[in-house]
DNA sequence: GTAACATATTTGTGATCACAAATTATAAAT
DNA sequence: ATTTATAATTTGTGATCACAAATATGTTAC
């Protein structure tokens, strides 16, 4: 892991402390799709990139495992989980399941101001979506859903969304190469709309039908 | 926390390495109602009752405090979560919508080898049921469900659920001093039923109810 | 050129250490 | 007896060390 990954990380923050830091330094560059599928890091390689000690890196990386974002079953090297089938039709089950009812929750919540937040994230998505910018996308399409879902600060449901999140989030890079980012605005549109109506059924229905159109892509660029 | 959590635990298995060996002693512990929420723990305490250094123990418990079973809110002491009724509620939410999907998709790989292992536990959980035995209860309950869920070896979904009862499973101690526990062994024998039929829908609707079920009884307890 | 073997390096793991911050215990004062 | 000030202890954190196992590198033999 090359030295240059502290310009693509926030600057260390006063109020985390190390492992902290470092957790969500490394959480931002599997949301992001800077760490692709197959590349291999060791903990002290990771150290000396943020340098720290490996005790921070330890903690953050074995976390990360645990919440399945990253593997260490290849003997003594730490990479981005391999995707599957059967992981991605779970990962579709969960998501499908439970991002509907955190958004239902997360509805009472967002007031005026988290509404212009989210319409203007929308049009950065509309840019980025119509200009092929594939790694704005991600991000601002991160940044629209838990938009939503943290409004309600829900203790359960948003960390385990989370840990979803991390898990397909490095496959976006795969879709870069693909043309089929044009149909998915409509969505957020109509997202944006239930929340005004403060309709949450429409809200579940909008969430629901972006994430499958979302995952059909992914879906089908994994298959190519 | 007392030396004698050594005799509570699994010995030490040659397959794990220690911070493995601490970490599924803890779940274990958790799951069993042996650690009641309220009583503190700290990382030095622990490594001595297990006899380790507070490396393995910090690496065990931190992960588990990400996976929300543990918390380390005050001040420099570990302690199990404490439960809210938004925490609760999510809970319910995030079971009833994953567990029914999870047995569905480990219906098919049950083979009759197991399905006798799933009527032996139901005995036994029957049993523990008519003799108000709260500890078998909640041993026997665990195994039934998830001897149903591993059967399909789901990467994503198995590992998520299993967090989830890591969060709700120390909270049936307080139902031991009740005896609302008659009502709930119908759900079991639909289920071991469905299973034999192959039906699918049927099992779904029995893993449903069964949740609920339960869940309400905790409810009740959580609320007096 | 290539396979086989020995050597050197790197790795994760578990233990230990230093230290500031927080907690608890002790003593003093009214 | 209760509060207040001070000292002693304990805590999590981050860094470092020892070590066996795994990997990489170099060397020899055919």
């Amino acid at each position: 892991m090359s030295k240059d990954i502290l310009s693509k990380v926030k600057p260390r923050d006063s109020k985390h402390n190390t492992n902290e830091w470092v957790y969500n330094s490394l959480c931002q560059l599997i949301l992001t799709g800077e760490f692709v599928p197959g590349i291999s890091f060791t903990f002290r390689g990771i150290a000396n990139s943020f340098g720290v000690s490996t005790m921070p890196v330890r903690e953050a990386a074995k976390r990360l495992i645990s919440e399945g974002a990253l593997d260490m079953s290849e003997k003594r090297r730490i990479t981005v989980s391999q995707m599957s089938q059967s992981k991605f039709d779970e990962l579709m089950i969960a998501r499908l399941n439970l991002e509907p009812q955190l958004s239902v929750l997360a509805l009472k919540h967002i007031d005026s101001k988290r509404l212009k937040l989210l319409i203007n994230i929308d049009k950065n998505l509309d840019y980025a979506i119509s200009t092929g910018n594939i790694e704005d996308y991600i991000k601002y399409n991160y940044q629209f859903h838990f938009g939503i879902y943290e409004a309600g600060l829900s203790p359960v449901l948003l960390p385990l969304v989370r840990t979803l999140w991390l898990r397909f989030s490095p496959f976006y890079r795969i879709v870069a190469g693909r043309a089929g980012t044009q149909t998915l605005k409509d969505f957020h549109h109509s997202a944006i709309d239930a929340i005004i109506a403060k309709d949450s059924v429409a809200l579940e229905v909008a969430i629901h039908s972006d994430i499958l159109e979302g995952m059909e892509m992914l879906n089908e660029s994994l298959n190519e």
